[in-house]
DNA sequence: TTGTAGGCGTTATCAT
DNA sequence: ATGATAACGCCTACAA
């Protein structure tokens, strides 16, 4: 037989195969331990069974759970993931977009929230659109200036309740240990704390920038004991940070939650290790989600946007405050 | 001019070009915003400037920091780099091998430890001893039945490192939390920490069994405390094992390390978090020198064995035995 | 039902 | 110095 008909019962072809050859070509195919060249296929088809996933660190727990959801599902679909990391900086992730570019991923995910201004945002977009008009399904899971579906859970929110808790517990003198700046999702976060802030009337009580590392949790946390008067409580923009905050303050002396309350934010893996009050974040379901959008066939909306639920979980680095009677 | 000639200027070629012509392809290239397809090179070359990485989970600190080290030398050198997890099954690695195969990958790290007599590691060794044939380069960064150059640190030097040091603190009654009996991982570090035992003429107190997971920790505490006579210490497999007795002896309101020390192997980021006495082992050096080894031309031995350097790291989960005097 | 042949984008061999 | 052209491995009209 030839190798159309071959390539006919190798790929689920709708052309008629009579089935005598069929079964002497899967046979023949089976001795022969034959592997189809995904390369070959991928060229000819304009599509490779690829996906690929853009982080900030892969390090930082946030993305971990973020990258075993997606690389969980390709797997299950037969799909390869090839992860890169681009600390946040547009210019990097262009690159890698336009290193997978050419091998035609089905699939481009991309994790990390930008920054505001990012002065390569526009290239970004462009090699977005290129790629998405050849074909790739493209999403992101988190806000920013990129005009693609979006799976994401609600930042402010998740800040607001968390903020919301620690007023409930009495405290009224609440610090911020913000993110970067320039950071969408460090951005949503503070204002959801400066939200719940005003809601309970209360005015924020000081508030200290850094990065999303709990080596910027650990110096913020000097500063609040060089600054004066100790604050009720403090809220961390994530739970690296928050977990630098608790480190550094007890490194200081000072007793958590006894003199002071502690909360992070996305219930990373190591809050559970010191018992951090936090909201847990559905980061490994933002993978799940995300993969599944640029892979699954029951495609999602166009250019949706899906809206995954958070939930408060208190632990240990919070109590009442001590003027507040139960 | 012909695309031979296009081909020629684009790629280093040494066949000769006129310098009027070079510039003016490299012109028009420029112009249209050429981008060579690496299906199409990879198709013909049988290479593909990609790197695969098999991990066992990429949410478990002791990989992420492995593949950050792969990621990050990879995409220096302009691979990309496709990692696969498999849970330290034969079976799924092998999956993953003859999934990335047909895509003629350049390098091939093997992250994760084996088990011993896992039946399925004989074929993973012939899918291996195919792809080196097929000239792609094969790692391993662990102890294992597999017949490819090594790079990684002694488990048993850093077991008994940990367990000396414990020992020199005073303690006597030494409890060892082990992971999984049949990883080789596992294994070799109960082996250092019997062989430390024995130099001290001590006798192990007492060895539970379990995973490589906080859980497993966790439960093994309870195990401890509801076992008569508190341990003087515990030294569990790893750190994600060592955070979970810490916590359940806390949970059980056993004082760490005033009642017990506690002490684990590898430094992961969150063994800060809980000022962890642990062993700092080479886990994102580990990472760079095996992705060096497949990618970089200054080949290492051909199945040479690197062996990186460990250094013990005392914390405040330890302490020293009340009856010592110091 | 089965075979033929063109083409996917490059590289490399062999002429010219 | 430059240009055809086969080949990489596979898919898919189009023929037979």
């Amino acid at each position: 037989m030839s190798i159309a008909t071959a390539s006919r019962v190798l790929n689920g072809s709708t052309h008629p195969v009579s089935e005598k050859t069929r079964l002497r070509v899967l046979d023949a195919a089976a001795q022969l331990g034959y592997k189809p060249s995904l390369l070959a296929q991928a060229l000819v088809k304009g599509r490779a069974p690829i996906v690929g996933l853009i982080i900030a660190d892969i390090a930082d727990p946030y993305f971990s759970q973020i990258a075993r959801g997606v690389e969980s599902v390709a797997r299950r679909l037969g799909y390869l993931t090839i992860v890169s990391t681009a600390q946040r900086s547009a210019r990097a992730e262009l690159e890698h977009v336009q290193a997978m570019s050419p091998y035609h991923v089905t699939g481009l995910v991309f994790a990390a929230s930008g920054r505001v201004d990012d002065s390569d945002t526009h290239m970004l977009q462009a090699a977005i659109k290129d790629l998405q008009n050849s074909g790739t399904r493209v999403v992101k899971l988190a806000h920013r200036q990129l005009d693609v579906p979006t799976v994401l859970f609600d930042n402010q929110a998740a800040a607001y309740d968390i903020t919301d808790y620690v007023v409930s517990l009495g405290h009224q003198r609440i610090a911020l240990v913000d993110g970067p700046a320039d950071s969408y999702t460090s951005i949503e976060r503070r204002q959801g704390f400066e939200q719940a802030m005003r809601a309970a009337g209360l005015e924020p009580y000081m508030r200290l920038d850094g990065g999303f590392e709990y080596e910027s949790g650990l110096e913020s946390a000097h500063h609040i004991v060089s600054a004066g008067t100790l604050p009720d409580a403090v809220i961390a923009v994530n739970d690296n940070v928050a977990i630098g905050v608790l480190m550094g303050l007890r490194q200081a002396g000072v007793d958590v939650p006894g003199m002071v309350s502690v909360a992070g934010i996305d219930d990373t893996p190591p809050s559970r290790y010191v018992a951090l009050t936090t909201v847990s974040t559905p980061l490994y379901e933002l993978g799940i989600a995300g993969a599944q959008a640029v892979l699954s066939d029951l495609a999602r909306a166009r250019d949706g946007q899906t809206l995954l639920p958070h939930r408060l979980t208190p632990r240990s680095t919070t109590a009442r405050h001590p003027s507040v009677r139960r």
